[in-house]
RNA sequence: GGCGCGAUGGCAGAGUGGUUAUGCAGCGGACUGCAAAUCCGUGUACGCCGGUUCGAUUCCGACUCGCGCCUCCA
């Protein structure tokens, strides 16, 4: 059973997916006018975890994660930047793959873009005028709030308190303070399409609802995001898509991940405190960033330090020398689990964890127990579920999905540069022959040599391995 | 101003009405030619004040502090 935190009800409660056949999950990707930060990766990664667990669960699983490709940012920086917003955001688009890949992040089933499903949206604001849930205003087209008596039911405001916040853009145009924009003219420097209220160009809510309901139809099961689209964007989406297709909710499960946060202050870059993705990758080995990712759970802010990156590395380190050790006993693809299938004891303690609206820190504390298990030679049904485990982060967490020399010898790191492999294996060579001799102060002075440019040597029962410094 | 979230050992971070995860770091030991890796041992933490209870870090209330949303935002 799978238990998911809902936003809405403010509780944890059983998932029960509204067709079992096909659970359907949306969840807002980028905006592509520029390098995603390590706060934006945090929903990409927690609801790859996400989808992986409702593919063990359920026969089929359909994700849909949308890449916002047209908005006032984008044409801002095209502009700038002197080139379309076509080539920026399929620049940029190309980049943030590369970077999910690298991350491990799996790829949706379903990626539309905004500007693929202009016809869409159009469909979707013609029917909201037609329902009286819409008017238009120079040029633009708005939802109408007071419409829509339920509004505010997902973030929970009401719209005295809100009034009373006296940060509500009012636009002289708009009826109702709280109106937003369903689609707006285009001015001359920024992409326009025909529409029947002139050439313009949609706002920023409308796309999800249009594409949500392309790709998965409304309602559909789970919708996920930043806590910071709760209101007003997943509110506004709501209010379109439950007034145009006629349901009471456009989800039912609503999940929210927390901030990425520096120094006791939300990481973002409008702030200008935002550490990219891409210079993490630079330096850090992906399978790092992921496990931080993954070491709090997922609705906790999350402080950003760079000692978490080393303190991840090092725990990786753990889990890499159990994994070396298990895949010489107990190769993880070949061991077929002895217990009965599908009863409650095949189920790994990763999985249970996950499934407990995605606890994580508690299946990596799992993780680490059964990887001592594994470096302390135990048999028998405890190294059984050991490998179960194993076999669950790789599957579930996305973790330890290399080879341990892979993970060692790899050169994504903070302190080596490149090095010649042919030079090591002489060194070692060298090394063994002076071992041999006795002669350990020339032994020593060649491990030394190695360390200096960033190689650590180990004696092992099944002789020399060497691993990067990091 | 409104609404919401949080406060756990050096750092990070789960969890629980009573037996106190996990990782990283530290310290002592074993192993090793010396190391590295590994193993063993080691740290009685839960913001403050009340209340409920035989017993609270865990439940309730007040307080303090921090953060977030109400505007673009993962």
């Amino acid at each position: 059973m799978l238990t998911l935190y809902n936003t809405q009800s403010k509780r944890k409660s059983a998932f029960h997916p509204l067709d079992a056949r096909n659970v359907r999950v949306y969840v807002c990707g980028p905006t592509v006018y520029d390098d995603i930060h390590i706060g934006n990766a945090r929903p990409m990664v927690v609801f790859d975890v996400l989808v992986r667990v409702l593919r063990r669960l359920y026969p089929r699983v359909t994700y849909a994660r949308n890449i916002t490709d047209i908005d006032d940012k984008i044409i801002a920086r095209a502009n700038k930047n002197n080139e379309s917003t076509a080539e920026l955001s399929q620049r940029m688009v190309v980049r943030f793959h590369e970077q999910m890949d690298a991350l491990g992040v799996l790829p949706p089933d379903k990626e539309p873009l905004a500007t693929h499903h202009i016809d869409a949206m159009i469909a979707l604001i013609a029917t909201l005028l037609e329902k009286k849930h819409a008017y238009v205003a120079e040029g633009h087209v708005l939802f109408h709030v007071p419409s829509m008596p339920s509004y505010g039911a997902l973030s929970q405001r009401k719209r005295e308190a809100m009034l009373a916040g006296a940060r509500v853009d009012v636009a002289p145009y708009k009826k109702d303070p709280f109106d937003f924009v369903l689609w707006k003219p285009s001015h001359k420097d920024m992409p326009a399409w025909p529409s029947p209220w002139g050439k313009g160009r949609p706002g920023w809510h409308i796309e999800c609802s249009a594409m949500s309901n392309a790709c998965l139809g409304t309602p559909f099961d789970i919708h996920g995001g930043g806590i910071d689209l709760l209101f007003p964007h997943h509110e506004n989406e709501v209010a379109q898509s439950c007034c145009a297709f006629n349901c009471t909710n456009m989800a039912q499960v609503w999940l929210h991940n927390g901030y990425i946060v520096m120094n006791d202050e939300k990481m973002s870059k409008s702030l200008g405190n935002d550490v990219r993705l891409c210079h993490l990758l630079a330096t850090y080995p992906p399978q790092t960033l992921r496990y931080f990712l993954l070491s709090a759970h997922y609705r906790q802010p999350t402080p950003w330090q760079e000692k978490a990156l080393k303190d991840a590395t090092r725990a990786l380190d753990t889990l890499y020398e159990a994994q070396a050790r298990l895949a010489a006993v107990a190769p993880l693809k070949d061991t077929p689990d002895s217990d009965t299938p599908d009863s409650d004891a095949s189920i790994s303690d990763i999985q249970h964890a996950l499934a407990d609206d995605l606890n994580t820190p508690l299946a990596l504390a799992h993780l680490h127990r059964h990887a001592k298990t594994i470096t302390k030679n135990v048999t028998g049904a405890p190294l059984r579920a050991a490998v179960r485990a194993f076999r669950d982060a790789q599957d579930l967490l996305g973790l330890v999905t290399l080879s341990a020399e892979d993970w060692f010898q790899s050169n994504t790191s903070t302190t080596t540069e490149s090095i010649d492999e042919t030079f090591i294996r002489s060194m070692i060579t060298q090394r063994e022959e002076a071992r041999r001799a006795k002669d350990f102060q020339k032994a020593d002075e060649l491990r030394d040599t190695l360390y200096q440019q960033g190689i650590i040597l180990e004696d092992t029962p099944q002789g020399v391995q060497w691993k990067r410094r990091r």
